[in-house]
DNA sequence: CGGTATCCTCAAAGATACTG
DNA sequence: CAGTATCTTTGAGGATACCG
């Protein structure tokens, strides 16, 4: 959605996160990977309606941007793995705000998810 | 964007948050409003790069959705108010987050102001 | 003051096919 | 397995002008 620079872009902090998190997709994805989806087939899956050249535009952005990092293993067959940066770490809170709010919307999760991602649970803001 | 609905989008409440935050322009709109920018020309100004019709569309979309509600006072010059609805409330933790996030990796109110777009690049913000 | 009504552009999103 | 390369579509975003 364009989300151009402007020399005023600056204004607040959320405009900057909004220019970080550009889109449809990246919260979503960002939000599977800290739950483990780390390989590329694996977001595929997760992130359903994704498409192959979607995820890999998506993960190209968000690596440029320092949110994620990505890892090559020379292996036959060849396999590949996204890690949460340091920084990357820092939009996660961001990300559950998102998904605790969505969540309570639809009624979904009653049962609130199993804590495996522990780097999750710093997201409350308040209340 | 487009967000289109698609049979299977309620997998994950991420992306019900991203439905009704949708486009480029809807939180930095909604933090406005919670600061007190609650008329359109206020709106005009403090959004900073928006336009009149673009105001108008995002701010009938979130009245759609339920966020915002809209009073009209039949005065001359008439007079709009737009307030967050509960349901809008509930949103704010997200925006807040957003602009948390935004304001650290720009660091701003520390007077660091224009590194035009580049807080992507400091990667290791905390220790 | 607080909007509408048009028209246009360009990049995001998607479909399809091919590759190291 | 993990992508690229093209092409097409779509609609968000923007410019300009007009209105109750």
């Amino acid at each position: 959605m364009a989300l151009k620079e402007k020399t005023n872009s600056e204004t607040c902090g959320v405009t900057a996160c909004m220019k970080v998190l550009d889109g449809k997709w990246k919260p979503i994805i960002l939000f599977n990977i800290s739950k483990g989806a780390n390989r590329f087939t694996k977001l595929l899956v997760a992130v359903e309606g994704i498409n192959r050249q979607m995820l890999s535009k998506q993960l190209k952005q968000l690596e440029k941007s320092g949110i994620l990092e990505r890892t090559t293993f020379a292996e036959i067959p060849p396999r590949v793995e996204y890690a949460i940066t340091p920084l990357g770490k820092t939009l996660l809170p961001v990300v559950l705000a998102m998904k605790r709010w969505g969540d309570k919307q639809t009624g979904a999760n009653k049962v609130k998810t199993p804590p495996k991602d522990k780097f999750l649970q710093q997201a409350q803001l308040f209340d």
